[in-house]
DNA sequence: AACTACTCCTGGAGGC
DNA sequence: TGCCTCCAGGAGTAGT
């Protein structure tokens, strides 16, 4: 669930907290969730001070003292949450469990304790959450390895850039286009939504059948979306529905639901195996539906 | 090369 | 209450 906007706003909250922290012990009680391709284990991080932390993608990287770093991804429902006792410092990621709930939960495998007395702690109900050591000078190659796309707020971003994204890619449903990470970075099943919604593109038109007013329309969309997001506040769907009452999000997890918009009922379909939720009156159809892998 | 299906994992929700 | 089944979703990988 953590998507750019997740990890963005965890990013600058954790920013305020750690940097300038020394790690004194790290621990992960589920090997799986260590990938180490340059073998230098996890305990490489003890005793290093956090100097830096950025985001690639939806991932995060702590630049630490010596030329090491290590980049966690938080997956479908990881979550970090910096505290100094029951004292929560900052946190985000997926909101199962409660931001204020105790830790260590059943579902915290990770913890770095930091020469303060407080503890990053590292839930994740799923164990999809992966963390990787990698010497800091070769961040850049474990993320060209990945073939990751521009980033949204990126210069690369351009309405070109989509339009030719587009082409290359015509005959993919616009909601699988948006989804793979190769060609745009940070959108997940949330804001994917979202971004068509915003567009008032139907999830299942062709990559290539936009015209470039729509083009531009979903360029700006997908921009908007993601920096409403971060200024305004996350979605933080715990179970892909929106919390009753809520006016955000605006399309996914309203399946049943009045659109916001026009008061039709939005509808639930399978993009590609992913939930995706649409207005069909404002997201009106294709004419012949593509693939939707 | 481009696309699709499958896999990882577990807690919550809903049915009976 | 308790068992059972289904569902959620990022991305790597294997297969078409």
């Amino acid at each position: 669930m953590p998507e750019l906007p997740e990890v963005e706003t965890l990013r600058l909250d954790l920013c305020r907290t750690l940097i300038g922290r020394r790690i004194l012990h790290a621990d992960l009680t589920k090997p799986r969730m260590l990938v180490d391709p340059y073998g230098l284990g996890l305990l490489s991080v003890e005793g290093r001070t956090i100097e830096r932390l950025r985001r690639r993608a939806k991932m995060l990287v702590f630049d630490l003292s010596g030329g090491l770093s290590m980049v966690v991804h938080l997956k479908l429902a990881g979550q970090l949450s910096h505290r100094k006792g029951d004292h929560v410092l900052a946190k985000g990621g997926h909101p199962v469990p409660p931001f204020d709930a105790p830790l260590p939960h059943k579902s915290t495998h990770g913890r770095f304790d930091l020469d303060d007395g407080s503890v990053l702690w590292l839930t994740d109900i799923r164990q999809f959450g992966r963390v990787t050591v990698v010497p800091t000078d070769l961040v850049d190659d474990l993320m060209a390895e990945k073939k990751l796309g521009v980033e949204p707020f990126g210069p690369e971003f351009t309405v070109d850039y989509l339009a030719q994204r587009l082409r290359r890619h015509k005959a993919l449903a616009l909601k699988t286009f948006l989804l793979d990470q190769s060609g745009i970075v940070g959108l997940g099943n949330i804001y994917a939504d979202e971004a068509l919604f915003e567009a008032k593109l139907h999830p299942l038109r062709p990559a290539g059948s936009l015209t470039a007013g729509e083009i531009a329309r979903l360029h700006r969309s997908v921009v908007d979306v993601l920096r409403y997001a971060i200024e305004n506040g996350v979605a933080d769907l715990p179970y892909a529905r929106v919390r009753p009452g809520a006016d955000y999000p605006r399309a996914h997890g309203r399946a049943d639901m009045p659109c916001l918009t026009c008061g039709t009922t939005i509808e639930r379909i399978k993009v590609g195996a992913r939930s995706t939720d649409f207005c069909p009156s404002c997201q009106p159809a294709p004419a012949r539906p593509p693939r939707t892998g």
